[in-house]
This record gives C-alpha cells, structure tokens and sequence, in this order.
DNA sequence: CAAGATAGTTTCTTGTTAAGACTATTTCGC
DNA sequence: GCGAAATAGTCTTAACAAGAAACTATCTTG
C-alpha cells in the first residue's frame, strides 16, 4: 500500500484524476445499473427530461452533447423501460415531446438518493472543509480546461515545440 | 459561464472529476501522439521498460492491469517504432527480455519534457499551495477508491438498500 | 408546388477490447 | 526420461460502443 501510494503521488495529475474517476464511475454505474435499471447517462437523460417536461429529442442531444444517434438510442431505452412517455406535438408533427411517467419520478427519486449515499461514501475520507477546499479547486480546474485560453495554450505549446 | 459554472458546481463529485480528467486526458492524447507518435498508454509501457531493463512481457501486463492480448499489441508496436528491443531469454526460451533502444530513450525523455509543459498548463490556475492541499486530497481519494474498504462499504450500501 | 431545411431513426463502419484457441517451451510426477 | 499439465506469448474472433451518413417524414420558403 504503502508502495502504491507513492506510485500514485509520483505519477502525472491527469493520471491519477482518471483513477480516481474511472473507479468511482464504474463502480457506481454498475450499482446504479443494477438498483434503478438504469445507467448513469440514461439517468441524466431522464432527470434532463423531468425537468423539463416537454422538452424534445433535439434538446437533448444539444444539452448532453450526445451524438443524435446515440440520443435516440437512450430515449428509446428509457421509453422500453416505461420511464418517459412521448407525446406529438401538435404544432409540428416532425417533433416529439418528452415527459416522465410516474414510475420515471420513482426511478429518478431512487437514483437521486442512491446517488446521494454513493457520494458520502465516496468523500467518507475528506473533512467538510477539506470537502469545500477540494471542490473550488475541481471547479477552477473544470473552468480552466473547458475553456478557449486552455486550448490556446495547448496549441501554442505544441507549435513552439515544433520550431 | 456563469450559467455552466453553476450547472457545473451542481453535478455530482465523479461526473466532475471526469469532465477535467476527459478533457485533459483526450487533449494531452492527441499531443503525445502527435509529437512522439505514441499514445499515453504506450509511454506507459515505455517508461516501464525503460525503468526495469530487462522485464518481460508478463511483468508489463501484471503492472500496468492491461489484458494479454492488449499489452501483446502495445509491445509489438513498440517494437515495430523501434523504441523497444527485445532479447531471447537464455534461461526460458518462451521467455523475451525487453529493453528500450537508444530511440526508445530519446523518446522518453521527449515525452517526460511535454508532460512537464503540460501539466504546467493544466494547473496553471492554481497557486502552489492550492495544488499542495489539491494532490493531498486527490491521493487519499486514489487511495480510499482503490481500497477493499471502498469496495466493502459500497456492497453494504447495496445490501442495505435491497432489504 | 418545388427545393431545401429540420426532426428523428436506422444502418453501416470503425475502433476497441476481452475471450479463448493456438504454438512453443518448460516443469512436474512417476 | 517420458507423458501431462502448466506457462509465455500470439493471434483470431466476437462483442460492443459510438459516430457518420443515408433515410423517412414533415415543414418552410420562394
């Protein structure tokens, strides 16, 4: 262990951000899979839909950033599993519209609480303070790589290497 | 961004981390491969070999946890880039000894020099302190998730909720 | 009313990975 | 020392996920 842990403190930040990541992830989404049915990006599908219900595919697919293929594909998941019902529109008979079945709120409070203990789990280690600290760092960091100047900055990284 | 700063701020701890390490990750990718033609899980192996002159075939897949037929390929293209060479065993004919060539070596070194540019730009954002306090936490997160404990409580909580 | 644009679906392709069959060699039991 | 099981490594195959693009149906615009 104690080997391990020096391992992980001498690799890169990237790294071990995606260990801890990836871990968390699969285990939780295989636990969510297997209480609610659903995996986790059907999940955020349904609780999009939820909110706001009457939204349509293409709203979807434009929030989550999801391929339109793959969009379709969860809603019809979500549809077969009886979690949200689709209406036509009357204005446009091109258009559907989402909403949630009350067994998609059972599964959407389930989720949502199951969610909640996986993360106190998950943070069992960390202070609240520690908890607070970690969270406004992630959030500037989330900021930072999410954002044109960080792209800028990678681009002209590489091309000053490549003089 | 305000508005994706809030959105961001509410999602859950895991989907957090991996947005930054995702995006990290996918655009530090294409750059080592771009420069060095190798991908970040080749390097890997590199700096393994590079480190332990010598291993084998068997050791590589134990460290890094990758399938046999995986690491199989990621030697061979290893091997077919000319970083790495690999020597019969004169002990165990099955047996291949692998070590870096020169190339291999400069490779490295090309490598580690970008990852430090990099990681640079990735924590740009934040004060030297605030990385202290942030790899402090982040390593007792990699070690909590990696742990039998973490397995144990997430069975339990699984359990509890089935009752 | 024809030509494009748009909503959503489906099929096809590609890339990735694990499983497992396979070869060659070694070791173990007798 | 010989046959059986084990081991090192490779290669083929199958499964799966995801994007691209073709496709249907409907709407809008000139």
């Amino acid at each position: 262990m104690a080997q391990n842990d020096r391992t992980f403190k001498n690799e890169r930040l990237t790294y071990r951000l995606n260990i801890v990541a990836q871990e968390a992830i699969q285990a939780n989404d295989q636990i969510f899979l297997s209480e609610t049915g659903c995996r986790i990006r059907d999940l955020r599908v349904l609780r999009l839909i939820d909110d706001w219900p009457g939204t349509t595919f293409a709203e979807i697919a434009k929030i989550t950033g999801f391929d339109r293929s793959l969009t379709s594909r969860i809603i019809q998941n979500l549809i077969g599993a009886g979690l949200i019902e689709r209406e036509n529109s009357s204005e446009d008979a091109r258009v559907f519209l989402l909403s949630t079945t009350q067994k998609g709120k059972e599964v959407r409070q389930v989720a949502r609480r199951l969610s909640d203990r996986l993360e106190v789990i998950l943070t069992d280690p960390l202070s609240a303070q520690e908890m607070r600290a970690f969270n406004e760092i992630l959030a500037r960091l989330g900021a930072w790589v999410t954002s044109e100047e960080y792209r800028d900055a990678l681009t002209h990284e590489t091309q000053k290497d490549a003089k």
